[in-house]
DNA sequence: TATTGTTATACTCTATAACTATA
DNA sequence: TATAGTTATAGAGTATAACAATA
C-alpha cells in the first residue's frame, strides 16, 4: 500500500545501503504454497465469518452442527478427529451450542462412555439457514472465479491436504 | 479416521434414531471453498514448521526475513501491511530477531520515526538456507501434484485472495 | 493533525496433563 | 490396559487503547 513515487530523491542509488523501500517485493513469498493458501483461507474465512454473523456461529461450530446434521450420533471423538480438533477445546463449544438449545447430547446407543449428538428442531432450522447462507457465500466468489476454476481449485486443494 | 467396518451389529437400523455412526459423512463440508483452503493451509504449513525447524523459524518469521532479504531498509509499518499483522505484535519478533542478529535497526534515511530493516550476515546466510529449504518443501508436493496442477491452484489462490 | 514505533493488556485459539467411568 | 469425555491450565496468536517522537 505504499503511494507509487513520492520522495523520488531516494531512487536509483545503486550503491549507497541506507535508501527507503518504495514498492516492496513479494516474488518469492508468493511463489510458495503456503503462504497464498494461508492467505486465501483468510480471505474466505473472513467472509464466512461475515456472513454467519446472523447465526452467532464461527466457522468451526458451523461445522460442528452441519456434521451432526449429517450425521445424527456422531460422537465428540469423531467430530475431533474428523475436524482436527483436540477433545478438551470441543467440550465447551458442545456445552454452549447445548446451552443455546441447537443440540441435545443422547446416551449412545453401544457405547457406555460416549454421548451421541443430536440437532434440535431450532438447531435443525438454524443448519438449513445457515448452510444456505455458506452456499450463497460460496457463490459470491463466482465473481472472482468461474464456476469451473471454483471446482479445479477445491479439487485441487483436496489432493493437498488428504493423504497427508 | 474411524475403522472401516468394526462392530457390525450396528448396521441399516433404517428407523431406530439412536443409532451409532460408522461412516461419517462430510460430503457438505467439503463443498465448501473456505473447508478446503483451511485444510490445505494447515496440511502445507504443518510441513512447513517441520523443515523450518533447523532454523528455528514460524512461518511468520520466515516471511520476515525473507521479505526484510528482498526489501533491505524495509520499515515495520511496511511489513505489517504486506504480511496482515498489527504493529504490536511485530514488535517482540524484530527484538528477538535482532537478540539472534539476523537482523539490524538502522535509522530511516528520509523518515525520522522510521527505522529501516536490514539482515546482518549471518541473517542473509540463514535466508539463503531457509529459503532453498522452502524451495524443498515446495517441490515435496509435487508427489500429490504435477507442477502444471501446482501452478494452477497457486494462480487459482492468488485470484481468490487478491481484490478481496 | 497524522503516522511510526512502542508498551500494556485482553481475548481467542490451541495444546498438555490428569482425572472418571466405562470398555 | 485402553478409550470417551471432562477439567484445569498453559501457551500461541491476534486484538484494542494509549503514549512519545517525528512528520
Amino acid at each position: 500500500m505504499p503511494r507509487p513515487a513520492a520522495a523520488a530523491r531516494t531512487t536509483h542509488s545503486n550503491t549507497a545501503p541506507p535508501a527507503a523501500v518504495e514498492d516492496i517485493d513479494t516474488s518469492f513469498l508468493e511463489s510458495l504454497l503456503g503462504y497464498n493458501a494461508r492467505r486465501a483461507a483468510l480471505a474466505v474465512i473472513d467472509r464466512f465469518l461475515a456472513g454467519m454473523e446472523p447465526y452467532q456461529l464461527k466457522p468451526v461450530e458451523f461445522s460442528v452442527l452441519s456434521l451432526v446434521a449429517h450425521n445424527p450420533g456422531i460422537t465428540s471423538r469423531q467430530l475431533c478427529s474428523t475436524l482436527g480438533i483436540l477433545p478438551p477445546n470441543l467440550v465447551g463449544m458442545v456445552n454452549m451450542l447445548e446451552k443455546r438449545e441447537l443440540i441435545a447430547r443422547r446416551p449412545h446407543p453401544t457405547d457406555g462412555r460416549a454421548m451421541g449428538l443430536h440437532l434440535t428442531p431450532a438447531g435443525q432450522k438454524l443448519v438449513r439457514d445457515a448452510e444456505k447462507t455458506a452456499a450463497t457465500i460460496e457463490a459470491g466468489f463466482a465473481s472472482r472465479l468461474t464456476p469451473a476454476e471454483l471446482r479445479t481449485l477445491i479439487a485441487l486443494l483436496k489432493k493437498v491436504y488428504k493423504a497427508a
